[in-house]
DNA sequence: GAGGCGTGGGG
DNA sequence: TCCCCAAGCCT
């Protein structure tokens, strides 16, 4: 069945994928990794514009590994999660130092690097490499857990089952798992999507366990909903947005200015520190800036 | 293993 | 409008 299922699936992304500019031939290894970090929990469309200007000044590991960290969380702009900059200029620096400016290719040493986890680690292997590897990303789960499970969305941690199951559907040959990876991700994507799937349009639609149990709405734990408004994370985002928009050292008060309770302004601004997103400079008067 | 971590767009 | 969510990672 699965192998009926993933024929089905390649041969319709064939037909249907989208012109991402990380997918085509001549994008490097590296272009695939950058793309990887910035699409952590950050939509396509967002991701384009940044991640062609990140490429035209960084073309390789080694040129970002040149630079000050702070360039890199300026660069991010607001893609969201700066810490995934800090972490993207620190897999540059490991992947010059550790391997020769080479992105790796083995799961384990993608791994060790900053911000490379289970997922990053089999994308890059699949997608840039075409290596085979199990790629269990949020729409692989869900398409998997619908199309096997009959459930309207996984669970809120990835389970040992999900990624048993994910391993019955990873074709054997490195290419064909590779075109699986990259294909069962898009169908997640664009057609089996969390809000308003697109069935009709579905390539399994006549085997789809969810469809078939007649669309059993999630009957699992509710799923929360990520409060914002007055945390400590809003409190970050505009504290850093002062120390982007500005290439001097910034004074306290231009902080006080972007954020007025004091209590939560200060924790936020120390946690931006150990962070490594915010350094203090300046002995008598103080000022704060992005990391040199 | 649950919670923290940005930001903006679409239903 | 408001709520949900978007190719996760780390502690």
């Amino acid at each position: 069945m699965p192998d009926h299922i993933v024929a089905r699936v390649v041969a319709w992304y064939d037909a249907n994928a989208r012109d991402l500019p990380w997918r085509r031939p001549i994008t490097s290894p590296w272009g695939v990794m950058v793309s990887e970090f910035m699409l952590q929990q950050t939509p396509v469309e967002r991701v384009r514009e940044p991640w062609a200007r990140w490429l035209e000044r960084w073309p390789t590991p080694g040129d970002l590994a040149a630079s000050p960290s702070g360039d890199a969380v300026r660069a991010w702009g607001r893609l969201g999660y700066p810490r995934r900059a800090l972490r993207l200029h620190g897999a540059a620096v490991a992947i010059t130092e550790r391997f020769g400016g080479r992105v790796p290719d083995d799961l384990d040493d993608l791994r060790s690097l900053p911000g490379v986890g289970s997922y990053t680690a089999a994308a890059v292997a699949s997608f840039a490499y075409g290596r085979r590897a199990v790629v269990l990303d949020t729409n692989v789960r869900r398409v998997l857990g619908r199309v096997a499970a009959g459930e309207a969305y996984p669970g809120a941690a990835q389970t040992r089952a999900e990624v048993a199951v994910a391993e019955t559907f990873l074709p054997d040959e490195p290419a064909l798992a590779a075109r699986w990876a990259v294909a069962s991700m898009e169908l997640g994507a664009v057609v089996c999507t969390a809000r308003a799937p697109r069935c009709d349009v579905c390539p399994v639609i006549d085997v789809c366990a969810w469809r078939q149990a007649g669309y059993p709405a999630w009957a699992g734990p509710p799923r929360r909903g990520q409060s914002y408004e007055g945390t400590d994370r809003q409190c970050r985002g505009a504290l850093l947005a002062v120390l982007r928009g500005s290439d001097e050292p910034v004074a306290h008060d231009e902080l006080a200015t972007a954020w007025l309770e004091p209590v939560q302004r200060e924790r936020a601004l120390a946690s931006l520190v150990t962070d490594g997103l915010a350094v203090r400079t300046g002995a008598d008067d103080p000022r704060w800036s992005l990391p040199g």
